[in-house]
DNA sequence: TCGCCGCGAAAGGTGACACCTTTCAGCGGT
DNA sequence: ACCGCTGAAAGGTGTCACCTTTCGCGGCGA
C-alpha cells in the first residue's frame, strides 16, 4: 500500500477486473499470474486472497481463480471504488456515489446535531465561515479543500460509524465535481447559506433543521445530476 | 469461506479485534499466531493480509501486527458488521445500521421507480400483496422472509450498485428487529399500506411518491429507535 | 446411452531460508 | 548530563521446494 509492497499486483489485477478486461467467468491460475508478474506463489496467493475477500474473484480447486460477476462485488470497498473511478465505469460510479451522498448526508447532519462534541460543532461553524469567504472570493481550489473538510467532519461527527466510513467517498465526489468542471466559478449563494444553516443547526442541537438544511444543500446537487441514462422512458 | 478453509483463524481473530479483546495498539507477531492456531506461516500471513485489507490491523516490520483504532476500520465490510453484531457492540451496530437504512431506502425507492425492470416492478407488487396477507394473519416468521425479499429486491432494483450492496445489511436489520422482539404481533396497517404504496409508485414509475411512501414506512422505524444514548443533553 | 472410476491439474498447506527494515540499547563525545 | 552514532537483534517480506487434497474430465465398462 504505502511501501513498495509487491501488491502492485493487486492494483493491476483489481483494475483489470473492475474495468472488465478480465470479464466475469474468466479464469486464471496462480501459475499464470506468478509467471506474468514475476513474483512468488506466496505473494500471488496473498493478492488472490484479498481479491477474494472483496468478492471480485472466487478460487476453486482444480479450476483456478474465477472472476465473479460484478453484481457480487463488494462495491463499497474503497479500492473497488477507486478502480471503478479510474476506469470506464467512472461516470456510473460517480453517479452512484452522488446518490449515496444525497441519501446519507441529511441523516448524518441530523446525527451530528444530536451527538457531535462541542469542539466539532465549533469547527463546523468555523469551516462554514471560511467557505463563505473563499466562495465569494472565487478561490475554488481552497474552497474544495474546506468543503471536503466540512463534509468529512460532519460525517465523522454524526456519531454513526458507518456514515463516518463514507468520508472518503464523499471527498471523492466533491473532488470529482470540481475537477470535472461541474462547479460554477462562484458557488451559488444558496449553497453557502445552506452550509451555514447546517453548521448553525448542528451547533444549536437542532436535528430537524440540520437535516432540512442539508437536504437543501444536496438537492442543488441532485439538480445537476441530470440522470443522462434515465430518460429513456420519458 | 464455504469450504473448511483454514481461515477460521480469520474469524476468531476478527471477532477478537472487533470485540475489543485485542484492543487498539495491541501487537501480535506471526510467530505467536502460528503457535496459537497451529497453522503454517503462510496461512497466518494470508489472514493478516485480509485483516489488513479491512484496516483492522497494520503490519509493521520489526514490530509485528498492530491492531488499529476502531475509527479506521472499514466498517462497511460485511464481516466486520457480522462481528460487531455478535459481540458487545451489537446494539450500537444495529442502531447504526438502522440509521443507514432509514437514509438509504427512500433514495433506493426513488431509484427503483426510475430504473427497475418490468419484472422487478411486478414482483415488488406481488411481494407487497403477500406482505399484507401474512401480516393480517399474524404469521410473523413468513412475514419476515417476504419483508426481506421486498427490501432486498428494492435495493437491487434501485439501479445503484452501492445501494444493492447494502442488501444484506438491511436484511440483518429486519431480522434483528423481529428476533429482538421489537415487532408487534401484527404489523401495523400503516406499514402494510406503505409497502403497497412503495410498490405501486415503483410500478407507476413515480420516484417522488415512491420516496415519500418509503419515508413513511421508515419513520415508523425511526420512532421505535428511541435513541437511548442520545438523551443525555435533553 | 449412461454411470462409474481413476488420472492429473491446480489450489491448499507446510517448513526452511535469505533478506531488508526498523528499532533500540549501548557507547562515545561534547 | 545530553546528544548522536553504531551495530545487533527482532520480525515482517519474499522465495523455494515439496506434499496433500480436491474435483473436473475423459475413458471404460455395463
Amino acid at each position: 500500500m504505502t511501501t513498495v509492497l509487491h501488491s502492485s499486483v493487486l492494483e493491476t489485477l483489481g483494475q483489470e477486473i473492475v474495468a472488465g478486461e478480465l470479464a466475469a467467468g474468466a479464469v486464471v491460475t496462480l501459475d499464470q499470474l506468478q509467471a506474468r508478474f514475476r513474483v512468488s506463489r506466496t505473494v500471488t496467493r496473498e493478492c488472490m486472497r484479498i481479491l477474494e475477500s472483496m468478492n471480485l474473484v472466487e478460487s476453486r480447486r482444480r479450476v483456478g481463480i474465477v472472476v465473479r460477476p460484478s453484481a457480487e462485488w463488494t462495491v463499497l470497498d474503497a479500492r473497488v471504488i477507486r478502480w471503478r473511478l479510474d476506469g470506464p465505469g467512472r461516470d456510473a460510479q460517480l453517479r452512484d456515489l452522488t446518490e449515496l451522498r444525497i441519501a446519507i448526508e441529511p441523516a448524518a447532519a441530523a446525527g451530528a446535531a444530536r451527538r457531535a462534541t462541542a469542539e466539532e460543532r465549533a469547527t463546523l461553524t468555523e469551516l462554514a465561515d471560511r467557505l463563505r469567504s473563499l466562495g465569494e472570493a472565487g478561490r475554488l481550489v481552497e474552497f474544495l479543500d474546506v468543503d471536503v473538510a466540512f463534509h468529512s467532519l460532519l460525517l465523522r461527527a454524526s456519531g454513526n460509524s458507518m456514515f463516518g466510513a463514507l468520508e472518503d467517498f464523499v471527498a471523492e465526489v466533491l473532488a470529482g465535481r470540481t475537477h470535472h468542471g461541474l462547479m460554477p466559478a462562484h458557488p451559488v449563494p444558496a449553497a453557502l447559506d445552506a452550509h451555514e444553516g447546517v453548521a448553525h443547526a448542528v451547533r444549536d442541537g437542532d436535528p430537524l433543521a440540520a437535516e432540512r438544511w442539508m437536504r437543501e444543500l444536496v438537492t442543488e446537487v441532485r439538480a445537476a445530476l441530470v440522470d443522462p441514462a434515465d430518460d429513456a422512458a420519458s
